[in-house]
DNA sequence: GCGCCGACTCTAATTACCTCA
DNA sequence: TTTGAGGTAATTAGAGTCGGC
């Protein structure tokens, strides 16, 4: 049939995105492969800050061309779109490089986009809906994936950072249990005031206050006395919700959580 | 109100290709 | 020139949502 024939001569000489890569498959991805001489326009190329992502591959002598079976493109990519509708179809001329960046610039304000805006941003590109709506679901996909490495070290640093606590706090553990069950130093008469009585002296300082300065916290927030400390020294808030009683710090949000 | 169905959209995985070091 | 890594568009499968019946 004549018209396959230019459907599927637009699928060798046609259009490619990004590499000019094509995939899926579908077993005809060969096709356009040493086309190298075909005018390509990269729309990012008016648009240097932007990451080349989208571009354009049409031999020149290229001419556009519907299908009379409801107006799906003969530059079809793939040709195994399947979920092309004829509202989506409409083409129009192909190369357009002033619109280069808009989809990078509506990624982000929104990384999804309703039907109304996929239609709006394909035509300002002069793309098929259906390559926008793939750039974006790629475009997330990759943004996940970046998201998820970064998340990924920043874990990694925050374990390491509280192995060293972790460290840190075992050893003044240790300091603190060896200095409350060392021997008492033997009475000194000699320091004390004469005429008073030692249980008329001074009460004991608080607790936290014998605690090395490194052992309190002060949650930043609410500049109460963090951990155990603080409970101990019968600082906590009765006012304050339970949950809200614990100071210690956060390393996922680098604050002290009140 | 409930269930079914189709359309639609999303994510995840994958493929095929290009570019570049 | 070859090769492998990285990047990209596109496809596929499966799941979820929504509106109509």
């Amino acid at each position: 049939m004549a018209q396959e024939e230019v459907h599927d001569a637009g699928l060798a000489l046609g259009l490619s995105l990004g590499g000019g890569g094509r995939g899926g498959g579908d077993g005809s991805s060969s096709a356009h492969r040493g086309n190298n001489s075909s005018s390509r326009l990269t729309l990012w190329e008016a648009a240097p800050s932007l990451e080349p992502s989208l571009t354009l591959s049409m031999p020149e002598d290229t001419t556009m061309t519907s299908t009379a079976s409801g107006g799906v493109s003969s530059m079809s990519v793939g040709g195994a779109v399947k979920r092309e509708r004829a509202e989506e179809a409409d083409l129009g001329e192909m190369v357009s490089s002033t619109a280069a960046g808009a989809e990078e610039d509506r990624f982000k304000e929104h990384s999804t986009l309703n039907p109304k805006q996929k239609v709006a941003l394909a035509k300002q590109l002069n793309l098929r809906p259906r390559q926008v709506e793939v750039w974006f679901q790629n475009r997330r996909a990759r943004t996940k994936l970046k998201q998820t490495e970064v998340d990924c070290e920043f874990l990694k640093r925050c374990c390491e950072t509280l192995t060293e606590e972790n460290r840190r706090l075992q050893r003044e553990l240790q300091e603190l249990r060896a200095i409350k069950f060392a021997p008492p130093p033997p009475p000194n008469n000699a320091s004390q005031h004469p005429g008073t009585p030692s249980s008329a002296a001074a009460p004991p300082a608080p607790f936290y206050m014998q605690l090395p300065a490194a052992t309190l916290t002060i949650c930043p927030s609410c500049e109460r006395l963090g951990g155990t400390a603080a409970t101990a020294a019968g600082k906590v808030d009765p006012d304050r919700p339970k949950a809200a009683t614990h100071h210690f710090f956060n390393p996922f949000t680098h604050s002290a959580a009140c």
